[in-house]
RNA sequence: GGCCCCGUAGCUCAAUUGGAUAGAGCACCUGCCUUCUAAGCAGGUUGUUGCAGGUUCGAGUCCUGCCGGGGUCGCCA
């Protein structure tokens, strides 16, 4: 149950039965009425601003709404408190048997707690990592793909039926530079010595395993051939080879795509030039010259006619080229027609997530989206900022050229898939991150990976405990839910259920504003409470879970921890970290 | 110069997307490990939310203008 959804219901109820009553005009929008948990908890367990909101329109004081409605809550036999504060915030507080009833809840559900149900069937694409099939993948894609999977799964448990999709840059430039960096190392496999690496050719030492394949399959026939006999086929070849490389990576730090869609199929089906047809259709094509940038104008500019997308129509600074000088499409073409294609396979709910060296692309995108859907789609573009990499406080100096940048392998390698997945998530995506080694290593409350796997790793081990002090107790989920909660009193025990159940209404405000950064923040704080009420046993021995000679008191503490465990599994399933039953 | 992002405690960051007295961790101060669940715990101190206006019942959050940092700027991807 989703408690803030189920008193939203009785505040609508209140609502209905005060307009029912003439206390209330009829006809009030209550879009903006909402239902959350105040920020102190003094202010009781759920607040609503709903006589504030509704003072002005119902043409009445806010207090005097709120009297009203507080009185109509206050029927229900949850509601142990409805109080007025403020101006006008109706606070309510709820009987302990409420919030103890979570705890079936969420031993019931399992790590399906907190699902959510968005609008049946709404689709969501969310396309992340798209990184250049020209080499491995690097430390610095990580944090998109982390962010990109994170949030496919937090709007997949809200709900959403998701694609998680991988557009595959296989038709610039860069896949010809590729093609002529493996075609060296074809030669070199056949004995040949090419000399050094010419500046503009990828360099990497991954290309050479490339290269010994196809001098064993096609032998000497491409040697000293121009590039138009081998120039095709070694770009498939190798870009089919970098994308078996580049999805190994993405296994190894837990992430799989459903689509992965290549640039190049657009230009071959022809739906590029589809695209700009129906764009040239509704007018938002045209040839014409842009202004120079303002201020400072680059060397080599010249006016030059183009044919032009009408972005500035849709909200961009200035319209945007879509064929280069030599007549073929730019990369922006094409990415209107992968999104127009999106749009028709029915997404009308879109997320982008690139890096911040992209920020300047969001305006054109969402221009290009908004033109070809009509301005029905809903399309978020996410940037993430730059990682730094620390090794015990020292920076890590990489440099690409000296060839000592930082591989995603090497990283998750290192400290393991689960903790960079989970420091990925420790910043909002649009903040600079920075990654210690060390700190990811250490075993302390300062790293967040390590606190709450040792939460969830210690609710197993008490359940372990409470096994062995009561060889005849059913420690199973389904067999607690029988066990007599109201032993259950103490302040922080209410305190801890009531953190566990916040997950759903956290699942669904994260998935909202599409920031799975704060599932992690909340499975952080969710721990740092466990560990609290975990600890309060060292100086009261009575407050321990286990408490020998009282099995249904250990029980329905049992059953209680047993919620967080659970609750900590759900969320850590959502940043795509296994949960772990015992540290070493 | 245009555009985008960021600016919150000494440090690293949150802040329920417009809610009430802005919160955590680190650091600092106090107390605590023969026994007990200590890869530590409990408590305490810490603010002109970069600056100046504006919008309204209410602003760290929204709008305008500045200051500072980063990114980006017609054919690359």
């Amino acid at each position: 149950m989703n408690v803030f959804a189920h008193f939203k219901t009785l505040l609508d109820a209140a609502i209905k039965s005060a307009q029912a009553d003439g206390a209330l005009p009829s006809g009030l929008d209550l879009h903006a009425v909402t239902v959350e948990p105040p920020r102190d908890p003094a202010h009781g367990d759920v607040a609503s601003n709903a006589a504030l909101v509704l003072a002005k329109p119902a043409g009445k004081n806010p207090r005097a709404i709120a009297e009203d409605l507080a009185a109509r809550l206050r029927e229900n036999d949850d509601v142990v408190a409805a109080e007025i504060a403020g101006p006008g915030f109706i606070n309510l507080r709820f009987a302990d048997d409420f919030w103890l009833a979570r705890i079936p809840d969420v031993l019931k559900e399992g790590v399906g707690y907190g699902a959510g149900v968005a609008i049946e069937g709404q689709k969501v694409n969310v396309e992340y990592v798209s990184a250049n099939p020209t080499g491995p993948m690097h430390v610095g894609h990580v944090r998109g793909a982390v962010v990109g999977d994170a949030l496919a799964n937090l709007l997949e448990k809200a709900g959403y039926a998701v694609t998680r999709e991988y557009y595959i840059n296989d038709a610039g430039a860069q896949i010809d530079v590729l093609a002529r960096s493996v075609y060296r190392r074809y030669c070199e496999a056949r004995g040949r010595d090419m000399g050094a690496i010419p500046e503009g050719l990828y360099p990497g030492d991954y290309l050479i395993g490339v290269g010994e394949k196809l001098a064993d399959i096609h032998g000497d026939a491409w040697l000293d051939q121009p590039e138009d006999v081998w120039m095709q086929p070694i770009r498939d070849f190798a870009t089919e080879a970098m994308m078996d490389m580049i999805r190994d990576d993405l296994a190894a730090l837990g992430i799989r795509h459903e689509v992965f869609f290549s640039e190049r199929s657009l230009h071959q089906s022809g739906r590029v030039e589809e695209t700009l047809n129906w764009l040239e259709k509704e007018g938002f094509v045209y040839e014409g010259v842009l202004e120079p940038p303002k201020g400072k104008t680059p060397q080599d500019w010249e006016p030059r006619p183009q044919t032009l997308f009408r972005a500035s129509q849709f909200g961009d600074d200035v319209d945007r080229p879509l064929k280069k000088s030599d007549g073929s499409y730019t990369y922006f073409a094409a990415d209107i027609a992968y999104h127009y294609d999106k749009f028709v396979r029915g997404f009308n709910h879109m997320v982008l997530v690139l890096g911040a060296d992209h920020a300047g692309y969001a305006k054109r995108m969402e221009a290009a989206v908004k033109a070809i859907s009509g301005g029905k789609a809903f399309y978020d573009v996410r940037f993430c900022q730059l990682v730094r990499l620390f090794r015990g406080g020292e920076p890590v100096k990489m440099s690409k050229r000296a060839g000592t940048f930082i591989t995603l392998r090497e990283v998750v390698d290192e400290v393991g898939a689960g903790a960079v997945r989970f420091m990925m998530l420790m910043r909002k995506n649009d903040a600079t991150l920075d990654f210690d080694f060390a700190k990811v290593k250490e075993q302390s409350r300062d790293n967040a990976v390590f606190y709450v796997q040792y939460a969830h790793a210690r609710v197993q081990s008490a359940v372990r405990k409470a096994c062995e002090a009561f060889p005849d107790m059913a420690t199973e989920d389904a067999a607690l839910l029988d066990a007599d909660l109201s032993l259950l009193k103490t302040e922080s025990e209410i305190a801890l259920i009531k953190r566990v159940a916040a997950w759903p209404r956290l699942v669904e405000t994260a998935a909202i504003a599409h920031e799975p950064h704060r599932v992690a923040f909340y499975l952080y704080d969710l721990a740092s409470e466990f560990h609290s009420l975990y600890n309060q046993g060292n100086d009261r021995p009575e407050r321990r879970f286990i408490i020998e000679g009282n099995e249904s008191l250990t029980r329905a503490r049992v059953a209680l921890i047993r919620t967080v465990a659970v609750v900590l599994a759900s969320g850590l399933a959502v940043l795509g970290v296994e949960p772990l039953d015992e540290m070493h």
